[in-house]
DNA sequence: TTTAAATAATGTATTATATACACTAAGTTA
DNA sequence: TAACTTAGTGTATATAATACATTATTTAAA
């Protein structure tokens, strides 16, 4: 039988990296490991690596992700997929890049020390990066701030029970800006998002209603 | 010097498929083509093809692009990389999906008889598809109709000069709903967007203006 | 030359959404 | 019990979106 021969042609490798975004200390952080091999060895680089030949991509980031941070079942999200000819000295290879987000408390590596090879840096403050990835980079933050303002995405950052006053904080470090309180309480549950799960305990001042996202909430919502 | 090897891993195949826009007859259509070999011999699939390892993601789209339509210099956008082990019989292939946006006017392919291996189908009238490239085709029309919103990628599929109604047109055919003529207008002429051309001559009616697409019209703004 | 046919051009009133803005409430600590 | 801290809430104004109908200008036909 005829068929076409996908063999024919030399193939490129094929890598996932990513851009894990977690909130530290009241700012937006990503993650970062030193290369410890050619090209760039000692340079900074966001998390990645080669796609295996039985797994999908999805697969293949979330074992990444395992990896580095030991967090599963966080919110994953395809970015976009970078080809140029020479990204990467070595030779041809693609990357798909994608963006995590983890809310901080499930993490096993937490903010770390200067002395090791993974950091958690501010996005105000990230140094040169390795290959491409100050692109990438870039990228996903514009994608962070879209998905803010379109869908629910900002709870994964956060634990499942919170208190409005916590997404509020979240998006104004996302968009280093402040928001009215009476305005965005008022658009966040007017919006009919959220389920009441009692009143906060144990704080030194009025306790806070806490709450947790709705289940099924749709995909595309103006938010803010 | 001590490198990593980018040769470690058994490497995928990369291809790049595209759904192709244009309007003719007052439809939004793709263009398709019948399946020359298996997998999938005789069945329709959108058009793309095996990257070459001295080419970019770009210059694939492109160089399949001028070979399927004979135009270059389109609205052509990146949508999403499709990489799941099974979706091609043949191996492993990851696909990096793109749409392109055509003025039916450029195409030298034009909406073609029956007895072609390549067609102009309405995107309402699809017959079922090869691979995985049904779920790439709803992804583009998400992705279309979000473009038509916030951006002007809807004159792309005009020529430079184009009355206002032509454009209305386009956006109820993407839309599929009539919109109201002078709420239109209105919203496209207070968007500071167009140039006057002058007026349209030979018409059996009254005349109409004529606009083109200012240049360095900013990414993102609201249109509709 | 007059009338019919076709599409162009245009404004206002109403509704919905977004924004600006300040005080009282409920708990803890000193 | 006074001071401190954060929570919770409403209204008036501005802006944006929508609904809606008539006159204008050309060609073709009568």
């Amino acid at each position: 039988m005829q068929e076409e021969n996908i063999h024919k042609f030399e193939k490129p490798s094929v890598t996932v990296d990513m851009i894990i975004f977690t909130i530290i200390d009241k700012d937006l952080k990503i993650l970062l490991v030193r290369r410890k091999f050619n090209p760039f060895k000692g340079k900074w680089a966001i998390p990645g690596g080669f796609v295996r030949i039985d797994e999908s991509l999805e697969q293949a980031v979330n074992r990444e992700l395992l990896e580095e941070t030991g967090v599963k079942n966080v919110y994953l999200e395809q970015l976009y997929t970078f080809g140029d000819i020479k990204r990467d000295p070595r030779g041809r290879v693609i990357t798909i890049a994608y963006m995590a987000l983890i809310n901080s408390l499930e993490l096993k590596l937490k903010a770390s020390t200067d002395a090791s090879d993974a950091q958690w840096l501010s996005v105000n403050n990230v140094p040169s990066l390795a290959f491409d990835h100050k692109k990438i980079l870039d990228y996903a933050l514009k994608r962070l701030r879209w998905k803010f303002e379109y869908t629910t995405v900002a709870f994964s950052l956060l634990p499942k029970k919170f208190t409005i006053n916590k997404i509020q904080t979240i998006y104004e470090i996302v968009f280093e800006k402040k928001f009215d309180k009476r305005n965005f309480a008022k658009k966040i549950l007017y919006l009919n998002l959220l389920k009441g799960e009692g009143i906060k305990k144990d704080v030194s001042h009025r306790p806070p209603m806490i709450y947790s996202l709705k289940k099924n909430i749709g995909e595309i919502i103006k938010i803010i």
